[in-house]
DNA sequence: CCACTGATGTCAGCTACTGACATGAGGGTA
DNA sequence: TACCCTCATGTCAGTAGCTGACATCAGTGG
């Protein structure tokens, strides 16, 4: 056996989620989640840059799913079809059910700090794709509002994949949510 | 005269961008910034939530002037184009030059921790424009839609004026930015 | 047998931010 | 004039996020 239990990371993340969810982000200190995860604060702030960061680790698989899926995305789709449909691989990283994802966005959503971090993190995410589609041949102009609007058609289906009971799916959602902002737009 | 020079808020603004300007957001401490305004670290932080809110101070002013805009729009706008037009009111707000803006714009645009609040303020706004579109009869998800669209369209327009060297108003680059927006939607 | 690596621990320190209490000029009132 | 009340600011002590420097020691390779 090592001289450290494996998993490190992970329990952290899962301590963190755990005690944001119980108590509330401001109330849970990292002592407390480093100490829940059999170690130290110090290894907490070596893992993770700050005491948000731990709830957004999987962004950077979300942001390379969608880029790959974007670069595979077929030449004759519009832009916003194009970045649109490149968020349907996120399925993979999200999962079939929205449990797990809705958990952590209603610890998101009850802390004006942590949305803060999503923000920056869909920013970011929508600056790629805009770079991706300027790689696709899209102007710079079109490129960034095609990608700020294929993020905002994200976020509306997301937000009602993880709210819904039906079991409608996250693709389901994201045309739905397209097909709205297209009719906005062209109205 | 007084017990106190009067302005204070003001100074404090003033010795902040100063100080960021110069050494960076994260060199700065609040402290300097309170010396140079001749006041007390406890004092600064009476008048600003925290060290970023001093750099935000007039963004509930910009979300009123859009909102009364918006709901002195004419009714027969859709959604999108209204809740862009209202974005005209803010120039009232920005001045004529962009001079003012550019400076404190390319402080922000240096610092993730600031682009963070601005971001969160972004999407708060967005959210009142959502908001002031229901009340005129949009759906919720048109609404939200709409609101994300012409802040999204807001944000290239700012960004294009601020750097742009000919003289292009801030209300022709929006009415670009909304053009573009609605070809990249209904390409 | 030894040197090196790398994840973790320990410790000291800075700074953002907060609560509690003190201060004292300005202004109103008897 | 005497009194008191308000309120922006000062003072002080404390919590917690975050960092740099150094120590530790299982595993690994030579």
């Amino acid at each position: 056996m090592g001289r450290w239990v494996p998993g490190a990371r992970g329990r952290l993340q899962h301590a963190a989620m755990e005690l944001y969810a119980d108590r509330g982000f401001e109330q849970t200190t990292v002592a407390e989640i480093a100490a829940r995860a059999g170690l130290t604060e110090r290894t907490f702030f070596r893992h993770f840059a700050d005491k948000r960061e731990v709830l957004f680790a999987g962004q950077d698989e979300l942001t390379e799913l969608v880029l790959a899926a974007l670069a595979a995305a077929p030449a004759e789709l519009s832009a916003l079809d194009a970045a649109t449909t490149a968020f349907t691989a996120s399925a993979e990283l999200f999962g079939e059910r929205p449990d797990g994802p809705r958990a952590r966005q209603s610890i998101i959503d009850a802390h004006p700090e942590l949305q803060e971090r999503e923000l920056i993190k869909l920013a970011r995410l929508g600056s790629a794709i805009a770079e991706g589609l300027e790689r696709r041949g899209v102007t710079t102009a079109a490129a960034s509002l095609a990608a700020q609007g294929a993020v905002a058609v994200f976020r509306t289906a997301f937000e009602r994949w993880v709210t819904a009971d039906d079991g409608r799916s996250l693709d389901v959602c994201l045309r739905e949510a397209l097909a709205e902002l297209k009719k906005v737009a062209s109205a």
